[in-house]
DNA sequence: CTAAACTATGGAGTACACTCCAAGGTCAAG
DNA sequence: CTTGACCTTGGAGTGTACTCCATAGTTTAG
């Protein structure tokens, strides 16, 4: 596929592709008329660029992540220990947005102190 | 309490205060020598600010959720609406978190796979 | 054969969230 | 009464992730 078939696939724009493509996220083999062409991989690595760049991550460290999704260069153990890391943080987010959760679920609307320390939620003693 | 005070507390620095203070998240009075005081509260706030930054809420959405939080200014109804519309967005982003984990911890490491709509996880099957 | 719709490149510009710097005022310790 | 650690303002600079633009080559429809 063309840049602006994966860019409309994907739901981002042509030159969002080219800056990932830029900065080696993403590569595309150049075509005789010097167009570049995707594969339906180059869309799964998009969408997950996507999906890992809402949860807090950065370009950098998913360019970090992609190599050892995209194949089995790197020695397994690495790949196990990385990913490993990455699942802790995942789950400390996991926990501080339940947290975030829990605070606003709770929030004594219509009081003045939501925001406080020594503030008692509304559902609690 | 001054604003090296404050900053140390929260762990920023002095100039992520003023710039919070510029953008209007947080506000100190003047004493007689020029000086800008803050209170215990304005502590509460700028760790308020940056967990829900760390949850990727910009300042922009933070200062829009803070005024909520520091009084009972707005209306009930309203405050329990566009608190209902983040809980909604919390819950979507843990569930998200939940997917790419689970896409994480059952990676076929050694594989060359990974990342593909076609590709089975290790334990499924 | 031309016009529209695509593609390429390089480089400038934008929004966000800081971060640093210069020039200066304030205050407590010795 | 000076030194050093604090405070003030304004403005410039940084990194990230795009986004836009000008110029130009390619392909497809009529």
């Amino acid at each position: 596929m063309l840049i602006g078939e994966l860019a409309q696939a994907a739901q981002v724009s042509r030159d969002t592709i080219r800056f990932y493509e830029k900065q080696g996220l993403i590569t595309g083999f150049r075509l005789g008329n010097g167009y570049k062409n995707y594969t339906p991989a180059t869309l799964d690595t998009v969408n997950f660029i996507k999906l890992a760049q809402e949860l807090g991550f950065s370009l950098r460290e998913i360019a970090s992540i992609l190599p050892m999704l995209a194949g089995g260069q790197l020695a397994p153990v690495l790949v196990g220990n990385f990913v490993a890391d990455k699942l802790r943080l995942i789950d400390q987010r996991i926990n501080s947005l339940q947290q975030l959760r829990q605070r606003l679920s709770t929030l004594p609307i219509g009081t003045d102190c939501p925001l406080r320390r020594d503030c008692t939620p509304i559902d609690e003693e």
